[in-house]
DNA sequence: CTCTATGCAAAAACTTTGCAGGGAT
DNA sequence: ATCCCTGCAAAGTTTTTGCATAGAG
């Protein structure tokens, strides 16, 4: 869906940062920390933060925090998806999967799992 | 079992601090921020610190981030459990169950679930 | 005596806020 | 003309580090 649409859709006032800033989520396949995209942004870090903000209380965006302070942040899916965190690379791999854990009347926003991964696993 | 024997088994010298502090997570019943129990705390927050990244580079506790932007610390123990965070309440519940997963080959020491919990879900 | 643990204060890392200027309607 | 978005700089929050002192063996 066109970022136009879906911040229309929200009732969120169309601008340039936004824009990009939607735009490079959409586009993203995994999650993104500020540090990773930073400087490919065209807006200063308060612009940054601040939409990310907004976008998160109208759900357009989720985030969520790895093991080395930072927060990431991803286009909101429909399809559940969790998130490997590995301890020892830091990479972060998206599971698809399904949980089965007894939350019924639970909502669930997202799921992390930190440990290590396959490849650095001896 | 008990603080003393604990940390001898990790080969990390018995000090005043590092009982106190191994001895309020062993009876913890839930994952403690620094924030939860400075006031009971009878070290600096240096400390504190210092000798939680001790104990986890010993497998003594594990922990994880929340929403908030501060780190949860548990003892780690044999049995998988998931912590669920609600984004509405705060509260922090461990969750007893399994994963149904494709994470063969991977070593998992957390999972995270962030949501919004039975209670505060309308 | 030596070696490590601790407290204090300062620094570091990431995120948020205050405020004044700029753009859009 | 008004409203809100933005950039810049400063402040805030949590965690880490440097250094001198205290403590254990």
């Amino acid at each position: 869906m066109k970022v136009e649409k879906l911040l229309e859709n929200k009732s969120i006032k169309l601008t340039k940062a936004r824009k990009a800033l939607l735009e490079i989520f959409l586009y993203a396949n995994k999650p993104l920390s500020y540090e990773d995209i930073k400087d490919d942004l065209s807006m200063d870090k308060a612009t940054f933060y601040r939409n990310i903000t907004i976008f998160e209380e109208e759900n357009l965006i989720s985030s969520f925090e790895s093991n080395n302070k930072k927060r990431y942040f991803e286009i909101l899916e429909k399809s559940n998806h969790a998130h490997f965190i590995c301890n020892t690379c830091n990479d972060i791999e998206c599971i698809k999967g399904q949980l089965a854990l007894g939350l019924d009347g639970y909502d669930i926003q997202n799921v992390t799992i930190t440990g290590v991964c396959k490849q650095c696993h001896i």
